[in-house]
DNA sequence: TTGCAAAACGCAACAATGTTGCATTAAAAA
DNA sequence: TTTTTAATGCAACATTGTTGCGTTTTGCAA
């Protein structure tokens, strides 16, 4: 890969991930370009936008993979993400709580790469009163 | 679902699991049970064994599902997965550490149900001499 | 031990999600 | 504008998971 260029694929999915209050799924994001571009676009243009830093992966509870802006990451030189992701039970959208950062003590035995930590239970929106 | 029946297919799934040291997906688990049962029964004994508390499903960071024994929760009364997971990005195996439990604190706003915390690196058994 | 109800199974068919190869198109540099 | 090659479309395939239904097997009771 030389120089990544800005197609109109790559524009339409990636407007829909940042315009999103929660992260999204390759068959959601495909539901929303459609029109725009190929099925398989959509899974090229998230490899490329995952490696250019723009977009992260959040694995919700049940194996779905889904794909969210990296906030604090725009910097490039600090790539971390060590954030917590909440999974609403009810309305089963998945959000990133950037200001929680979690920690960590394991064995020395262990090399720590990265942290997953996703809460499941029930957004604010979905609080019965 | 009135009485749980077993079966020589729930037998040998079962044993595979609790004979792992780490967690096993259900193409794994079909592969070293072959002969033995269909594919489909596979993915309905784990269904079963999930309900009857016996195993507990892990999400990878890459979004595959695995199944290891419960441990701490052999006593139906108290059910909880508070733990956290291993996941080697080496030999790729996934394995519970049971003894490291996990504390976090959210805005009342948020009701917590359940915590799925995974680290990403490499196991004892890959390091690197 | 035998008979019975239904839990569990096998198999085929289908659905969803993700991957690959290759000819064609289009972005951006020259 | 021309040229290079990154990116796309499309077809074909692979993997993982689900559903329906007729048949088998388990556990219980007679
Ligand atoms: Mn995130
Ligand atoms: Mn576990
Ligand atoms: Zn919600
Ligand atoms: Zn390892």
């Amino acid at each position: 890969m030389t120089n990544p260029r800005n197609t109109k694929a790559k524009q339409a999915v990636l407007n829909e991930i940042a315009n999103s209050s929660f992260a999204l799924s390759q068959p959601e994001l495909f539901e929303r370009v459609k029109g725009t571009c190929d099925r398989v676009t959509v899974y090229r243009v998230l490899d490329r936008l995952v490696t250019e830093n723009k977009i992260h992966k959040i694995v919700n509870i049940d194996g779905t993979i889904n794909y969210a802006l990296c906030a604090s990451c725009d910097d490039s030189h600090s790539h971390a993400h060590d954030h917590l992701h909440f999974s609403c039970v009810t309305c089963k959208k998945i959000e990133c709580l950037e200001e929680h950062l979690i920690q960590v003590k394991l064995p020395e035995t262990y090399q720590i790469k990265e942290l997953f930590l996703t809460i499941s239970g029930i957004c604010p929106s979905c609080q019965p009163l």
